[in-house]
DNA sequence: AAATATATTAAACTCAGGTCAGAATAAAGT
DNA sequence: ACTTTATTCTGACCTGAGTTTAATATATTT
């Protein structure tokens, strides 16, 4: 058995895993269900990941993969302003954490982990396991690499004047990205109020789309006054 | 044992769950360190909580009840403007999850909890235990608070002028709110770049306030428009 | 074909959350 | 005051799930 047939049977596990993940979710997920979906006996999987959280990584290496697809998705097609790439972004950003939700969860997940991992006194809550992962670093590779797609959004966008000038392209973008984190995590909990509810998950979202552009361009600048301005010359 | 000494009771189980779950956090503690801690056995704190859940439930309406506090220490101050306000919720915030980071965790987790509960096809994901605990009804209407606190400050920001007029009070509420959960979450893994890190948790800050502000007051209509109107009358 | 290395299994181990039968204590009834 | 009932409390036990390991089968090398 090859280097090759055995990566293949890795990514029999780590689908079976995904499958199951997807279905009832890490924690209900056992290493027994891994083992009997992959038809092989538990302690193999023990053989191929060290253990399940290890799996849970290279599940989560998938995950942050295909974000990065989102991010690239948007970048490559040519011909758009930088405020209309982050518009997209904004709406796949939802659509993929919506669509892919376990996924989704994985990433937020890692992200905690980069918290703790970033702080050296609490870093040793994490699973040492998890640090000696050969998809931690790699992880912390994809992380940055959308964060520098998104970025180059921005300069874009101030390069072509869609965006204000006096922006600093990177700390604006990871603002955006914050917004987007913050609002998947808040959607919930809002949606509940349900009999009476003003804002919600439908009607909230063009308020936060119109904010987050106003912040972008200047909205009083383009929309208001400008008219003003064009009166005056 | 009258009903107040059973709530003594549970009150220092309580108590010194918080300092272990502060310590070593949720999952590292375990019910017998508990029980230890609380000098009772192990089987009588299932007696005070139906289970380690309920007990963190427990734990989390203590957290988001001080959460709640910063929220209104900053409303109940009279003389200041919508914005000032926010921006000292929005210093605040990040302090508050900084210094009482386990709390932090139990808020955070909790509107996690909120996400499933909404989604009925997510809803039996959750311990029913959680579900039936007293505290879960308690938590949303305290996150409910919170929300409307944070609301009434854009609204007192509108009518004093701080805030451009247009924003619908609530939408834009829940939006900050969304920025700072997602700025909290993101904080850390952004600081890891470490060596070379033009964007770090001290950099950043500065970057982020001021484009909370722009969004919320339209800075070019205040800082470079505004002059040119004033010589129009 | 023997020796070595690699896969694979099934059973055993461990740890931690949760239960339970019964003891100790307190409260209520007679 | 004594019995009965309810409440509080304990420690041993149960169970489930992640993990380890000793032993076996299969493949690779020499």
């Amino acid at each position: 058995m090859g280097a090759q047939e055995r990566q293949q049977k890795e990514k029999l596990i780590l689908e079976a895993s995904i499958k199951l993940f997807t279905e009832k979710g890490y924690l209900a997920t056992k290493m027994d269900d891994v083992a009997k979906a992959s038809k092989i006996s538990k302690g193999l999987t023990y053989f191929y990941y060290k253990n399940k959280e290890d799996l849970y990584m290279a599940v989560t290496k998938k995950a942050f993969d295909e974000l990065k697809d989102v991010f690239r998705d948007i970048i490559k097609v040519k011909g758009r302003n930088g405020l209309d790439m982050l518009i997209e972004l904004s709406n796949n950003y939802f659509k993929f954490a919506k669509t892919n939700r376990m996924y989704y969860e994985a990433v937020l997940n890692f992200m905690g982990l980069v918290q703790l991992y970033n702080d050296e006194s609490l870093r040793l809550k994490i699973d040492p396991l998890v640090l000696e992962s050969e998809h931690f670093l790699k992880l912390l590779e994809v992380h940055h690499d959308c964060g520098k797609i998104g970025t180059q959004m921005v300069t874009q966008g101030i390069k072509d004047g869609s965006i204000r000038p006096e922006l600093q392209a990177e700390a604006t973008f990871y603002t955006i990205w914050a917004m987007l984190i913050g609002y998947e995590k808040l959607l919930g909990p809002i949606g509940y109020e349900g009999k009476d509810a003003k804002i919600n998950l439908e009607t909230w979202k063009p308020s936060f789309n119109r904010l987050l552009q106003d912040m972008l361009k200047g909205t009083f600048q383009a929309q208001k006054i400008q008219p003003v301005q064009g009166s005056l010359f």
